[in-house]
RNA sequence: GGGCCAUUAGCUCAGUCGGCUAGAGCACGGUCCUGAUAAGACCGGGGUCUGUGGUUCGAGUCCACAAUGGCCCA
């Protein structure tokens, strides 16, 4: 015996018991250790940050990390899985900053770092703790008792090692790069907050400023600019426009479009020149146009700059050295062609400013500009300007009267425009080149590019588009920051002479000269490590450790091998796992974690660390929206376990949208899904209990009699598709996989069960039945075989209750059992195709019934079923007795060709079948007709009465002439259907459960007890 | 501002090589069926396939531009 199935399932409550039974057992742990041996599948977690509490949209590359996971699992392979948490970065510095109400670096070192780093390790430690109770819950089977993190020293010494690896191949190097610095906290934001602080209609100066081209530059320039300037022209101009004046003491070149055409415009005394298209745009009245030039014939002249640094007092570097310049006789600046140069507004003559800007930063170091950077950190001008001192804003008003003053200003208004502020202090920021430490990739571009080509990509378009233009594309990688919370960078600096080295290793500090504030238990963090110095190889002098700590980017990049302590440990356990069989996350990291895995591998092992990659797209609020807590629509990943579970979480999320679409999360499509798939497939078993339980059943007795058509029919459907699902998972198509099981439960419930119900319910336990059993009991726990990777939890809920329960040899778990394989030869394309005709037709024949207007529940004496194909008539005469139940008809002719208007038939019909039922009716029909009414009355009644199934019964009767007759000519009928002992042509008693009512005008009294 | 992705019924999604009179489920209205079902069946209403051009005998599908949303960069 089955325990017995509540038809009412509460899903949550099963789940928490069936984690309970997982954990008191050590389900996972054994179906790791049962495959140990076998062929590995191997897989990387890509680590959280640890900055806040997991909503519903982290769940969605939970499941996918999980599913193909236990599917291999399941399919043979030893597929292990370690945790990961990243753990370190600004994300957490904030969330710190944030608690603790510190605003600024300058409060972060009052506070001490020591402290302020404790503070964000528990931080950390509190988030991964909310972190694996939302993942133990969604059934993600992963090791948690074992992860990796960021923040152990362990791992910070491994990308220590591979920093040193690349030292030692001379790609890492100190350089400059163009950081959105906010002036009043004194550091560099990220990309993100970056974008949380741009603000519309930001009203900034609008300025036209002329650029004085030398008389020599004039005089070699380009026979057409000579031409159409002639003897007398007086001083020539190049109009140029900015929105930041302030910036225009650090320009040192102009850009112009090579391809455009430049207007050469005469005014009384003087020439300007500009891009001839936005002439008029920019309204230039009171000079004339005297002819045209390119942008190519432009370029080369030099011109005098705005503010010469060396009469400011500010220093001039030259790029990309970086070295210091003398002052020369007569300073000048180059015009340069430059392909970002737009012809949509300005001038097409764009101001260049190395130092503020990052185009303008690669310009300079692409030309080899000079590099003048006139501001400090704070936003103030350095120098002896009029408006030194000033904050950059501030001077802006003073910078446009000095160049009025000079004869300099073509124009002055203001504009408004879209300006990234600080998030936090709303300080405008300012595009700012700093000092940082860089990792060159671009030296290993070629292999970067050419290792892309050996992973495979879901979707397969990022492959060559987002993530493979990003390699094309690639720049180095600025690694340092000037924080606190992170892997500190491994460089020492001697004070005294500037030598830099790099230390790849706890022992290699050890092992320094003069070593001091080191012990072997030191932790590797700031301001610890800070302390350490030992003594320069070169000049004797004390090395200190370069201040920066490593981008959480390369945290999380050098997982490869830093989860496990490559190289100081686990050699062996590394190169098996290299490279990993399958990662996955969002799609925003294709520039964030996929880039730093790949970087990373390529730079240390030459090689790609992934085969293959799922990128999933997000997941949005039921409109479309961005979850945020700002927006308040975040979900809380509790409720809907609570509510609905996490299999149809799972089982919702995984079926309805294809996984790197952006994903509409709305609780109602949660809710249908749940109902319709997962309620299906649990009443689908549910009954089954119920009749197994009823009848003794007990699987796997051998089977004397042939199977039925119906029999042949689905197990046909099941095994195609285990060969389909099977497939579709091995290609990583798991929403393809559970639609196509959707469509197999939806058959298994609404024919095969519906059409089996007599099969089950009649009293005698002949072969007929227990084949039906035995069916049934197969297409289930199969079913719940290709779906436990997905649904875990009910399915082992269905596992336990009818595997476990009769077969001592089965395993312990679903989840430990193999992956169920089709039996091809049960496979008939031809059976399939029938009966998929024979459902349709009976659609049709329902449609016809109803035209007629006459209820299912009336038996009809003849059905006619117009199939043109001969082989397609002969395939459905083997099934008709489906049409005729279905129909209620008593007999089908099946014909070649049928009318459309067949007289006394009503008839519907397709493109191809055509069906039509006969309306007239005898007496006898109607006789029936009453006969199954009253069967259906009594067992309305008998379910009101809230008899069990099997429960026997005496009908009581009493009613009109005809009622009568119908109750004596069907009584065998009747008492069969509605397990009733004796009819009784009497009021029912007292105790009975009775009713009276009117069958077409015919007054009917019915009452019924139960025999005990 | 640039790149990538998406846009099909009120909602969630299918729609293969260009052949469509554009489908399914949910929701809605009517009828039916049912001693497993929180279900199911039949009929019905509901669509300028986001818009505008183009290629083609023929476009939901291919191309260009635009709009909206998402992601990544500025």
């Amino acid at each position: 015996m089955f325990r017995a199935v509540d038809s009412k399932a509460r899903f949550p409550d099963m789940e928490v018991e069936t984690l309970r039974f997982w954990k008191d057992n050590g389900i996972f742990e054994k179906s790791l250790e049962q495959r140990r041996g076998q062929p590995l599948f191997s897989f990387n977690d890509g680590p959280p940050t640890t900055n806040g509490s997991p909503g519903i949209h982290h769940v969605l590359s939970r499941l996918f990390k999980d599913v193909p996971c236990r599917y291999k699992a399941m399919r043979g392979f030893y597929a292990p899985r370690k945790a990961g948490w990243d753990t370190h970065g600004l994300p957490v510095e904030l969330e710190v900053e944030h608690t603790l109400g510190l605003k600024s670096k300058k409060q972060i070192e009052e506070y001490g770092v020591a402290a302020f780093n404790e503070r964000c390790r528990e931080s950390a430690f509190k988030y991964i703790r909310q972190w694996e109770t939302m993942v133990e819950r969604v059934g993600h089977w992963i090791d948690m008792d074992d992860p990796y993190i960021t923040l152990k020293d362990d791992y910070i010494e491994s990308g220590w090692w591979a920093i040193k690896q690349l030292w030692d191949q001379g790609l890492v190097y100190r350089g400059y790069r163009t950081t959105p610095h906010c002036p009043r906290c004194g550091t560099s934001l990220s990309s993100h907050e970056v974008a949380l602080g741009y603000e519309e209609d930001t009203e900034d100066p609008s300025v036209y400023i002329k650029f004085r081209i030398t008389s020599e530059a004039l005089a070699q320039s380009s026979v057409e600019l000579r031409e159409i300037l002639g003897d007398e022209f007086g001083d020539v101009f190049l109009l140029a426009w900015t929105t930041t004046p302030w910036t225009l003491p650090g320009n040192t070149a102009l850009a112009i479009s090579e391809d455009a055409e430049y207007a050469v415009l005469a005014g009384e005394s003087e020439h300007l020149i500009m891009a001839a298209t936005l002439i008029d745009t920019v309204g230039v009245t009171g000079y004339e146009r005297v002819g045209v030039v390119s942008g190519a014939s432009l370029s080369g002249l030099r011109y005098e700059p705005l503010f010469d640094p060396h009469d400011y007092g500010v220093m001039r570097l030259s790029m990309p050295s970086f070295e210091s310049q003398e002052k020369p006789d007569r300073l000048t600046y180059p015009v340069i062609t430059a392909e970002f140069v737009s012809l949509d507004d300005g001038t097409g003559v764009v101001h260049i400013a190395p130092s503020f800007g990052e185009v303008d930063f690669e310009a300079g170091k692409k030309e080899g500009l000079d590099f003048v950077q006139q501001v400090d950190l704070d936003g103030k001008v350095t120098g002896t300007y009029p408006f030194s001192g000033k904050f950059v804003k501030e001077a802006d008003p003073d910078v446009i009267d000095d160049l009025r003053n000079r004869g300099l200003l073509f124009r002055s208004e203001t504009i408004k425009h879209t300006y990234p502020f600080c998030w936090r202090c709303a300080t405008p920021l300012l595009y700012y080149v700093k000092r940082s430490w860089y990792i060159k990739t671009t030296a290993k571009k070629e292999r970067l590019v050419s290792g892309n080509q050996e992973i495979n990509w879901f979707p397969e378009y990022i492959k060559h588009g987002r993530f493979g233009d990003w390699l094309e594309n690639n720049v180095d990688w600025a690694v340092s920051r000037e924080r606190y919370w992170g892997t500190p960078l491994p460089v020492w600096e001697c004070p005294e002479c500037g030598e830099f080295e790099c230390v790849g290793s706890r022992a290699e500090i050890a092992s320094k000269p003069g070593v001091e504030g080191f012990q072997d238990y030191i932790e590797l963090h700031r301001p610890y490590v800070d302390e350490v110095t030992y003594l320069c190889s070169k000049c004797g002098g004390r090395m200190q450790r370069a201040p920066e700590v490593l981008d959480c980017w390369f945290d999380s990049g050098a997982m490869t091998w830093a989860q496990w302590h490559y190289p100081f440990e686990n050699q062996d356990t590394f190169s098996q796992m290299f490279p990993v069989d399958y990662i996955t996350e969002a799609i925003d990291q294709t520039r964030g974690w996929f880039y730093s895995l790949h970087a990373l591998s390529t730079m240390v092992f030459d090689g790609p660390c992934f085969r293959n990659v799922h990128c999933l797209g997000h997941v949005v609020d039921a409109n479309g929206e961005k979850m945020s807590k700002s927006k308040g629509n975040i979900i809380d990943p509790w409720m809907v376990f609570n509510e609905y579970g996490a299999d149809a979480v799972r089982w919702y999320m995984l079926s309805s949208v294809p996984p790197e679409n952006t994903h509409r999360f709305s609780l109602q499509v949660l809710s249908e899904t749940m109902r319709r798939h997962l309620l299906t497939l649990w009443n689908t078993y549910s009954f089954f209990v119920l009749y197994a339980n009823i009848d003794r059943f007990v699987p796997g007795q051998q089977c004397s009699g042939s199977l039925a058509e119906l029999d042949r029919w689905i197990i046909s459907e099941l095994n195609q598709l285990v060969l389909d699902v099977t497939n579709a998972m091995d290609g990583y198509a798991f929403t393809q996989a559970i639609r196509r099981v959707e469509e197999f439960i939806d058959l298994l419930s609404n024919w095969y069960v519906r059409r089996s119900r007599r099969r089950f319910w009649k009293s005698e336990n002949d072969d007929d039945k227990l084949a039906a059993h035995e069916t049934l009991y197969r297409c289930i726990t199969t079913t719940i075989g290709l779906l436990a990777p997905i649904a875990p939890f009910i399915t082992e809920e269905v596992y336990q209750n009818i595997v476990r329960s009769v077969d001592e040899c089965a395993p312990e778990s679903v989840h430990l059992t193999d992956y169920p394989v089709a039996v091809t030869g049960e496979i008939d394309e031809a059976l399939n195709r029938d009966m998929e005709l024979v459902m349709n037709l009976a659609s049709l024949g329902r449609a016809a019934r109803a035209k007629a207007g006459i209820k299912v529940r009336q038996p009809l004496s003849v059905a006619r079923i117009q199939i043109p194909l001969e082989n397609e008539r002969t395939g459905v005469a083997a099934l008709i007795e489906h049409i005729k139940d279905e129909l209620n008809v008593k007999d089908v002719e099946l014909t070649a060709a049928l009318g459309d208007e067949e007289p006394g038939f009503a008839v519907s019909s397709d493109e191809r079948y055509r069906v039509g039922v006969v309306t007239e009716l005898s007496d006898q029909l109607v006789a029936e007709g009453f006969a199954r009414e009253i069967v259906r009355r009594l067992q309305m009644m008998r379910r009101s009465a809230e008899l069990e199934i099997s429960d026997h019964i005496v009908v009581f009767y009493s009613g009109s002439g005809i009622l009568q007759q119908v109750f004596e000519a069907f009584d065998e009928y009747i008492r069969q259907e509605t397990l009733s002992q004796e009819l009784r042509n009497a009021q029912p008693p007292e105790d009975a459960h009775s009713q009276t009512l009117k069958l077409d005008g015919n007054e009917l009294t019915l009452g019924l007890r139960r025999i005990d």
